[in-house]
DNA sequence: CCTACCGATCGGTAGG
DNA sequence: CCTACCGATCGGTAGG
């Protein structure tokens, strides 16, 4: 894959996150390039490729996190290393996060509330998923997000009691 | 405002919800109304007017529910009462709500990061907000909300640790 | 509420 | 990488 390719995809996914997959053109996008927008076709077959080449970004970067959570430690410390590792990534490639998170619906059919968590789950593990599912609207590059992730946890297991005074 | 109207900005709201605000085309809108696209610019004056009346409901709802909140309580009982709240709109009126969490952005020129949470901001705040305003992609209609609104609370006070054996 | 239409913009292609 | 263009669709309007 040329450096070239590399810069649209990164370049897609970008105004993909500021203005939504529909809410961008092929000419937002080359205008961004500073291209006309049919000399984008030599490296993408199409917008929607484009797309999916920026969730397939995603999906490897969550993905290699998790890679590097120890299988056989305590669950608590592997959920520990899950949530660190996850939001690393979302701060780290802050606009292929907020794509794959806000924008998987236009590739798959999977509808809302097919998930069906309900009030067995468990809510421990639904508030560190949206911890983490959220996090791409308000986590900034800079943040330390080893320490919020274990303060996140810290909250999870001992809950706010087991908190020092804050400040 | 006539049945109608509200018909046309619950029929947008839905679709809005669906498809995303750009994903939705006014013959879709009209389609689902079974008239006509032109038909519907008697009923409201442009697609972005729509979006706005959908959102107004949203704040609305969500407002009206902070609302019920007590003012001279504990903090803590606050917060669950504000949560509990928050999750019954979110599973009660699911296509505004979802419309509300998800497109403001299209209306306001609010930009990723601005809210500026890091480090010093209550790691506890941000899991409460986060479990809200994710909510609109797991909860289901019928979901005992105030049951998880108070599951929630309690894991933020007491941890899991706090937990009887689930089950 | 309909038909018929407007100008603008869309994603994508041809040919160079 | 460009110009020039395609058919389709967009939001919205006119006139009834």
């Amino acid at each position: 894959m040329s450096a070239r390719r590399e810069e649209l995809v990164r370049t897609a996914a970008r105004l993909f996150a500021e203005r939504g997959y529909h809410g961008t053109s092929m000419g937002d996008i080359a205008a961004a390039m500073g291209v006309q927008k049919g000399s984008l076709y030599s490296l993408t077959s199409s917008k929607q490729a484009l797309l999916v080449e920026a969730m397939r970004e995603g999906a490897s970067a969550f993905h290699a996190a998790l890679d590097g959570v120890p299988e056989d430690a305590p669950a608590l410390e592997r959920i520990g290393a899950a949530l660190r590792a996850h939001l690393r990534v979302v701060a780290g490639q802050l606009d292929v996060a907020t794509v794959f998170t806000r924008e998987w619906r236009f590739l798959e059919g999977v509808e809302r509330g097919e998930l069906r968590q309900d009030l067995d789950a468990d809510a421990a593990a639904l508030l560190v998923l949206s911890s983490a599912n959220w996090a791409y609207t308000w986590l900034r590059p800079e943040t330390d997000t080893a320490a919020l992730a274990d303060r996140f946890l810290s909250i999870l297991v001992d809950g706010v009691r087991g908190f020092a005074t804050p400040g």
